[in-house]
DNA sequence: TGAAGTTTAA
């Protein structure tokens, strides 16, 4: 492990033989290097482990001329090659913009550096010779939400500096990725802070905290905190009531949700909203009784079941296959004048789909006009992913088409669904021709348009390319999750790649991420096998750094005032 | 990012 966690710091400028490379991550284009259009013509698929020496360096080869160049795809579905064009016009950016971008990308080179503590992130920003702004603040936690420890040591800084002071936005982010790295001590000290300088806390704020909560399976914390929040200024009514509920149901505690709802609603009167979320919960965890009886309650207090209401009892039968329920409980809805919806028949052509039957699913769409329905970009995103599945890519372009033709361009989903699915027919170059047409037409990608090509890039052992994509990502304010880095750790470790697998491993650690037992045990296991005893020690020592540990967050909720 | 639906993970 001698170069440690060079892997998510893009190299600048890049150099590659003495030469300077042009190629740059642009956020409107990028070119596309030669040895990107046919991976494993550069990268050896040997598993040795003496072939990940020559890929252990991120170096970028020297920028070839694709412009305007067309490719032949071999194997590919049959879409249109593609025209790539260099660069980006950048005639646009006023001169406060190329301020702005010259101080994000000056706070972000010291974040980046490795940082034992926020504290420590404080001293090393002073006399950082930037103007924060709520916009500054803003992108700087958006691009460090996985990096608990950079953000709130930026965050902590910013909020000292002269003629500035956080908004209540700025903390709301701060507060929810605090939660999200359950640092709840911390996240209840800034809700106290927020509180003192000027009531800035909302329900906006406590939905988050309540969210977070239950997440990490706090859920009776959750409950306290919404008991407790009006001495913060926030009001215990009908919608707060609601988004507790729905929090619970949403983190598996539909029990609790009940428990709470029933305490609850002798002093807040529940509404519509209240009984459909409860009956969701029931229905996203199976208890169909539950859901039955949920919705006999509702009737009792005056409120007839809804669209909504019978569109989650739909989801669970589809969930279990129970496709004639589903019908039959159609039926009683145009019975009852309470017509389906596009979103009910999502549901239905998604599950049909999912369990095989792609024709009964591709015959909801004449159902959906028959019905007079209106399909939206969630119902053809659903047939893309369908007919992707089933290998039909064509198909699937051919209804890109016709989303198009009727006025709804294809949006980040649309996107993803199709880089995935040609991630899945093995075609690689389409799948990266997708994602820049993505960016020509303005289609900011998130994390889920990368998983497949990093998948199929650890799956191909494709190193350089894997990290080319994340660099790509940095640059666009997208960086790994808790799920990319385990994907990235076990399938790199599954691949023949230990030793890339071990960096993104500590990286992950660093990161504030606690991996699973599983993924270190598969790492460790590996590296049994190999002469790698230095490495496996670290592994070892960083096993025993994210043994679990559970701290009371009571106390923390007594120093805060929320006892 | 949520009162119902669409993308990944063995």
């Amino acid at each position: 492990m001698r170069r440690c966690f060079r892997v998510l710091v893009p190299p600048e400028p890049l150099q590659h033989a003495g030469r300077r490379v042009v190629v740059r991550f642009s956020t409107a284009g990028f070119d596309l290097p030669d040895w990107f259009r046919n991976p494993k013509d550069v990268v050896p698929s040997s598993s040795g482990l003496d072939a990940e020496e020559d890929d252990d360096d991120f170096v970028l080869p020297i920028k070839s001329d694709v412009s305007d160049e067309r490719s032949s795809d071999k194997g590919s579905g049959g879409s249109s090659p593609l025209t790539i064009r260099a660069g980006c016009p950048v005639s646009a950016c006023s001169h406060e913009d190329a301020e702005f971008e010259a101080d994000v990308d000056e706070v972000s080179r010291i974040l980046r550096s490795r940082f034992a503590s926020p504290e420590a992130i404080v001293i090393a920003m002073d006399c950082c010779p930037v103007r924060v702004s709520a916009r500054l603040v803003d992108k700087i936690l958006c691009r460090f939400g996985n990096d608990w420890v950079a953000a709130f040591g930026f965050f902590m800084w910013a909020g000292t500096q002269e003629g500035y002071c956080h908004c209540a936005d700025s903390y709301d982010m701060m507060v929810d990725i605090l939660g999200k790295f359950k640092q709840f001590d911390l996240m209840f000290g800034l809700i106290s802070q927020m509180h003192e300088v000027g009531g800035l806390v909302s329900l906006t704020t406590i939905t988050k905290v309540m969210r977070r909560l239950c997440r990490a399976s706090r859920w009776s914390d959750a409950i306290d905190v919404f008991h407790k929040m009006d001495r913060f200024g926030v009001v215990k009514d009908t919608k707060a009531m609601n988004v507790l509920l729905d929090a619970l149901c949403k983190e598996r505690s539909v029990k609790r949700a009940r428990g709470a709802f029933r305490e609850l609603m002798g002093t807040i009167p529940p509404d519509e909203s209240s009984f459909n979320t409860l009956v969701h919960g029931w229905c996203k965890a199976g208890m169909l009784k539950e859901a039955r009886e949920t919705m006999a309650e509702m009737e009792k207090n005056g409120f007839s079941p809804s669209v909504i209401t019978y569109t989650s009892l739909i989801e669970a039968y589809c969930m279990e296959k129970d496709f004639q329920t589903v019908h039959n409980i159609l039926d009683e809805m145009h019975r009852k004048g309470c017509s389906p919806n596009i979103i009910t028949y999502t549901i239905l052509m998604h599950a049909l789909g999912k369990a095989g039957r792609t024709q009964e699913a591709l015959n909801t769409f004449a159902k959906v006009k028959q019905d007079g329905c209106v399909p939206d970009a969630s119902f053809y995103n659903s047939l893309i992913y369908i007919l992707g599945r089933a290998g039909r890519l064509q198909d699937a372009i051919f209804v890109v088409k016709e989303m198009r033709r009727t006025g709804i361009p294809p949006n980040l989903t649309t996107f993803n669904t199709l880089i995935s699915a040609a991630c899945d027919h093995s075609q690689a170059e389409n799948a990266l021709k997708l994602l820049v047409k993505m960016e020509e037409q303005s289609c900011k990608p998130d994390i889920k348009t990368y998983t497949p090509l990093l998948k199929l890039c650890c799956r191909r052992q494709w190193v350089k390319t894997l990290l080319f994509l994340i660099c790509h990502m940095f640059r666009k304010d997208i960086t790994p999750d808790f799920s990319t880095y385990t994907l990235l750790v076990s399938w790199l470790c599954r691949n023949g790649r230990i030793v890339q697998s071990c960096l993104f491993l500590e990286e992950m650690v660093l990161k504030g991420f606690a991996p699973k037992q599983e993924t270190f045990d598969l790492v460790l296991n590996k590296l049994d096998n190999t002469k790698l005893h230095s490495a496996k020690r670290k592994v070892e020592l960083l096993k025993m750094q994210v043994a679990p540990t559970r701290s009371p967050v009571r106390s923390y909720l007594g120093e805060s005032g929320f006892v």
